[in-house]
DNA sequence: GTTTCATGTATCGCAATGCAATACGATAAA
DNA sequence: TTTATCGTATTGCATTGCGATACATGAAAC
């Protein structure tokens, strides 16, 4: 149970670093700041290592330590490597620029997002109107079928990955009105496939219409997205088509070519 | 040589895991993809210690591994961590949609910078017009004495803190006018005092202007402040201090009373 | 004010774990 | 084919990280 992810045996695991990075993934959203003891329970790790694990991280930088309280908190490390993975990911590059364009063209909130395993992550985004923090943050990570994002980028493989997606990616409630039926999102990925775009509403926010074109590679297949979230109040289905929708396309698909073969 | 940054001997310090976090500070801006043999060689540790480490840090999750070329890539992963910073970083939250507010209404890139020992550090960008790629990108250290962020908020600092900062607190040319002067960042400074903002112009790049205004805590001290970045191509000073000045202030302003005493 | 608890800090002997040298295997260049 | 380069795998040794335990500090309870 404490330490049930220890896993391999192997002689090129490094179990101690293992176990700090455990530490760092130990903060989330809901908890960010935490203390010695909140530590070791999270992480099922007992107070020793903790105590040890915690004091090189705060050596070398990655946690802070408040003075007073003695609580830990994600460094401005965390961010420096958010820098450097954008240095690394080429689709950000050449993406940027023209996600820039859109954004101030359209006047609403633009992001880009990559598949990451079965969730899609949202690695840029472009935010032109106030909304919920964590939709103004970049380094979400949402399920690929529950987003017109993923759906987008499933909507670009082939037939039997879709299949294997549908049936077998996480799904979660975020709203009242996220589609948790897996044949209404088949039937919608159909859709996507037929019109080469996804639009879908409340599927992370009430209220909230979002429409996303695939980034096309080289060889057919997507692996991002760009997606444009709008307020429904505001936009209905026809002005979203009219009004949004070619150019997000048009910024996708002038995004592909910039992608190595 | 070598190990040279091994360090203490104290057995709250796991050595192991300094080294596999050594690892992913190995990448930068100017490396974001390498072969074990180009790590080894920047850490200066020996090939055997990177294989492990590196197969840790990839059975874990921090490292992409180009499947063919077999070339190491930080992963989405770094995107998380980046993800979880925001949420404990109580200013962010307080500051962001302010920010989003300023940036719609200068339609002009707006940056929120915080202090982060004698550099500044990018913790959100607003891109309005297309610029260079790192000016577009979270996460950036820049030292805080060029920058005008850094000297709006040491402009809040006690004499002391400011001439000990600006005697000691590292300096780099990017560009031909970066200030190197040392006296001069201080008259500029002195001014900043006096005007409770900075201007700067040519400091990271050519033709461009920045101009920022430090974000007070309830003690007087800023450790944040928020800047905005114009072409000097169409921003004069004067039309600056008339239509981006107030606004920037303001905004400033009307975060500070968010932080907690 | 003393007790009690909770939490952060420090110490220490043991052996499990990570170390570095080396050998193997693939792919690319000569 | 040869040679070089780079990623992968193995192994014996002792360094290093382990976790129990004891100490210190501060807050809450009574």
């Amino acid at each position: 149970m404490s330490d049930g992810g220890k896993a391999r045996r192997d002689t090129l695991f490094v179990g101690a670093l293992a176990k700090g990075l455990r530490v760092l993934r130990a903060f989330d959203e809901s908890k960010s700041e935490m203390s010695l003891g909140e530590l070791s329970q999270r992480t099922g790790m007992d107070k020793s290592a903790i105590q040890r694990l915690v004091n090189t991280l705060h050596h070398e930088g990655f946690l802070d330590k408040d003075p007073v309280t003695r609580r830990l908190r994600p460094s401005h490390a965390w961010l420096e490597l958010a820098y450097c993975y954008y240095w690394s990911d080429p689709l950000v590059g050449a993406a940027l620029p023209k996600l820039i364009d859109l954004s101030r063209q359209l006047g609403e909130t633009i992001n880009l997002a990559e598949i990451s395993g079965d969730h899609i992550i949202y690695v840029s985004r472009l935010p032109c109107k106030r909304t919920y923090f964590a939709a103004s943050i970049i380094g979400r990570r949402l399920p690929a079928l529950s987003t017109s994002a993923g759906r987008a980028i499933l909507s670009t493989w082939s037939q039997a990955e879709r299949e294997a997606a549908i049936e077998t990616w996480p799904l979660k409630a975020f709203t009242p009105r996220t589609t948790l039926d897996r044949d209404q999102i088949r039937r919608h990925i159909d859709e996507t496939v037929a019109n080469g775009f996804a639009m879908s509403r409340d599927q992370m926010l009430l209220n909230e219409v979002a429409i996303a074109a695939p980034i096309i590679g080289p060889d057919g297949r997507a692996f991002a997205g760009v997606q444009c979230s709008v307020s429904a109040y505001t936009w209905d289905d026809a002005r979203v088509r009219e009004e949004i929708l070619p150019s997000l396309l048009d910024t996708a698909n002038s995004i592909s070519p910039s992608l190595r073969g």
